[in-house]
DNA sequence: CGGATTTGACCAGCGC
DNA sequence: GCGCTGGTCAAATCCG
């Protein structure tokens, strides 16, 4: 994939619970590039029990590559969920920022999700599949109104996760309007490039999830594993081995709860 | 014991 | 053509 020269659109929407992100589309190729934000790499990171439902997507590593100029490797994850799913990720760490996940998907799913999550908020969107998320955010996409003026001035990354910081991203609702999708047509040398990243940055914090409703729901021997798992995130030398958190979690979190909505479409030039 | 993870090897694409 | 890099494979290992 080409990163240069390429149109980037914006679409924030809704977030949920705290939560805010964004999705970058690679059109040609089908990729989903998400940044999830982890905080807590301290003590807090041991109290990683609000994780992901553990019924979502699953996810198996198979590999997993030293990447040139990032300090952090690159996991290679494909979708366990079904036999013959092509759906697969990628996760890294921000070079920059190793609170910053890069979780890249790739391909989509060729099996119903599992069991997702009820979302009070929009339950209408609510994706039955993959594949009709999929057409649902086509649609949506054709009908983004054009940018509002003055979303064309976003602040740049840093005092946006600034501010998203001090928040901790704790709306019950975008800090967008929800009826205004922004969208940004320009021309980036490299979208993920740490310093071109303002308009690209998605947040996801793990914090907001204690708040969110439906994860509260599982059993302690669920939320346990979980725990088991984050622990991983104490020692940041390494990409997260385990699919419940980034990989499930991500994944499935997106999906059930329109994290998808804030999108950042990127087109050819 | 079965499934998941790790990790070195292999392969393909791309730039020089 | 060669080397570099990213992506995948598969055997070994780990873990519940």
């Amino acid at each position: 994939m080409q990163c240069s020269d390429v149109h980037i659109e914006l679409c924030f929407k809704d977030v949920f619970c705290g939560i805010s992100c964004a999705r970058v589309i690679m059109r040609v190729v089908e990729k989903t590039v998400v940044r999830v934000k982890i905080e807590g790499n301290d003590q807090q990171g041991k109290q990683r029990s609000e994780g992901p439902p553990s019924d979502c997507w699953s996810w198996r590593k198979y590999g997993q590559k030293p990447i040139k100029g990032s300090p952090y490797p690159r996991g290679y994850y494909r979708c366990s969920t079904s036999k013959g799913c092509s759906a697969k990720k990628q996760v890294e760490r921000c070079r920059t920022d190793a609170s910053m996940l890069i979780v890249t998907y790739t391909s989509t799913h060729n099996h119903p999700g599992p069991d997702p999550i009820p979302t009070t908020e929009n339950p209408q969107n609510q994706p039955t599949t993959p594949k009709e998320e999929e057409e649902e955010e086509e649609e949506e996409e054709q009908q983004q109104p054009p940018p509002p003026p003055e979303k064309e001035q976003e602040p740049p990354k840093d005092s946006q996760e600034e501010d998203a910081n001090e928040d901790h991203f704790h709306y019950s609702q975008s800090p967008f309007n929800n009826s205004q999708d922004i969208i940004i047509m320009g021309k980036r040398e490299n979208p993920f490039d740490d310093h071109q990243e303002p308009i690209s940055t998605v947040l996801l914090e793990e914090e907001p999830l204690i708040s969110f409703p439906p994860l509260l729901s599982f059993s302690s021997d669920q939320l346990k594993s979980e725990e088991n798992d984050h622990d991983f995130y104490d020692e940041l030398e390494e990409l997260p081995s385990s699919s419940s958190y980034s990989s499930s979690f991500t994944s499935s979190f997106l999906r059930t709860s329109n994290f998808f909505d804030d999108r950042i479409l990127v087109y050819p030039s």
